[in-house]
DNA sequence: TAGTGGTCTAGACCACAAT
DNA sequence: TTGTGGTCTAGACCACTAC
């Protein structure tokens, strides 16, 4: 326990800047310097409080501040401990007709990890922002899809997607991952039986997580979530949506398009 | 200020969620409910404490919860104020080659504000980020271009672009917004020049703002920002880069694609 | 059992804005 | 002058983890 302290800095008491805000800085410095590397302890409340003579909060409100920013987790009742700093990347499945692999395995197996997902459909009486966003009447019936996705076991990714039960009912891909084109994705579920997406759109928010949201996903306090609403379209008339939830520290969002040439005036204009 | 708690509902001594996160919750029903309204003096610190019998603390960490999530914003030395949920949509420039107005002022003006921007454009040599960002030698000239977009006057959206001065150097287009084609985009002004942009890729992350962002963007504290590299590409060889923050509790940002028809296997598959 | 972070109390001083 | 939020101190009890 002795040399815990011994890589932090010292204050400046001439400096005006909030102690709480200058400790952040000394720790953070030693984070940049390679003194703490991911994965190790960082010193908590209690080594904080020593090392600078500082009250609890103080400790606390610098320790804080780099929750906030990503560079640590702090685990209740374990301590507190450097962040992997790698982001990964979440780049929406190309949107062509091909049945194709999941973008999620492909992510996660590049960042080393073991991808796998599990997903349970019921079908459920649309609550009013779902019949209005799929352009249902109130209440109708809808498929209900949850998908948690994980990177080596932990929830790293939460989905729930919604289709009209009308759509699908008595098809053989009614329930989205069960029968043959599970995994195949919505577009190519939907070709098969004749429903012909031919837009997608994703709305992209950023907001704090729920609480159930932050335990499942592991989401330190301060860290904010992106929520992306994902909607799929067949003649303007909405087949699908989802509503996706990402850690914001641990992800970026690509998004990539082609600008056709001069001569094609069609394709790649966004629909409304 | 009598009528200022009576709006609030007790709390549940009985309940075990902590005591900040029911207040929060009090504060945010009577917001949602309709008995404060954007702009309204929410009751602050003192009144909380008074109202609840709590601690600064805990009246503080209550407000620090709403604060949070956009719904409320503390002004140092005057007060706390239900913040505006009105949310701004950002959509890109449609990749096409025409000429277009541009996207930010459509979308200002649908939300009933005054749009204008300010661009100030620079040669400076690559920091390294740029360089490599760009495929450049390291320290080549580049012409930087900073923006502050702004709403009713107030800043909404912050840019910085960078384009390769070999690129750009001594035709009409070399700086951005200035010449024949100021405003008309990237893409317009590039064709002019013989350079033609196949393909666009933007990374969207999340982040706290820098002190500086948080001040000029008036980013409450607590609230994050979209930090949203774009790149633009001919040839698979970048030709401007964007940095963009926007601040994450007014803006959400849109993305919408076409799926192109079966018998169609080019078009919007997009680019790596 | 010792140490952790989560929650909470009860104070204090400050600079600044509104009046 | 009064009230605000920002910062800070000095305690406390708790549930839980790691050992």
């Amino acid at each position: 326990m002795a040399a815990i302290d011994t890589d932090l800095e010292d204050l400046d008491p001439e400096d005006s800047v909030p102690l709480k805000q200058q400790i952040a800085e000394r720790v953070a410095a030693a984070i940049r310097a390679g003194r703490l590397s991911p994965g190790d302890r960082v010193p908590g409340e209690n080594p904080l409080m020593a090392r600078y003579s500082v009250s609890r909060s103080t400790a606390r409100e610098a320790l804080a501040v780099l929750a906030a920013s990503g560079l640590i987790t702090k685990v209740p009742k374990v301590g507190t401990f450097v962040r992997s700093q790698k982001r990964l990347t979440r780049k929406p499945r190309r949107y062509s007709r091909d049945r194709q692999s999941a973008p999620f395995a492909t992510e996660v197996k590049q960042a080393g990890a073991r991808p796998d997902f599990s997903a349970e459909s019921t079908l459920v009486d649309a609550v009013p922002d779902v019949s209005e966003r799929l352009a249902l009447s109130p209440g109708a019936q809808v498929m209900r899809t949850t998908y948690v996705y994980r990177a080596d076991g932990h929830p790293v990714q939460l989905a729930t997607s919604h289709e009209p039960a009308a759509i699908t009912a008595g098809t053989p891909v009614a329930v989205p991952e069960s029968g043959p084109l599970a995994g195949a994705g919505v577009i190519a579920r939907m070709d098969s039986i004749g429903v012909h997406i031919d837009a997608v759109m994703e709305e992209v928010s950023v907001r704090p997580p729920t609480p159930a949201e932050a335990a499942t996903l592991l989401v330190p306090d301060g860290v904010h979530v992106f929520a992306v609403q994902r909607e799929y379209r067949a003649a303007s008339r909405p087949i699908e949506i989802a509503d996706i939830v990402i850690p914001g520290d641990r992800y970026s969002l690509v998004y990539a398009f082609s600008v056709p040439d001069a001569g094609d005036p069609s394709t790649s204009d966004a629909p409304d």
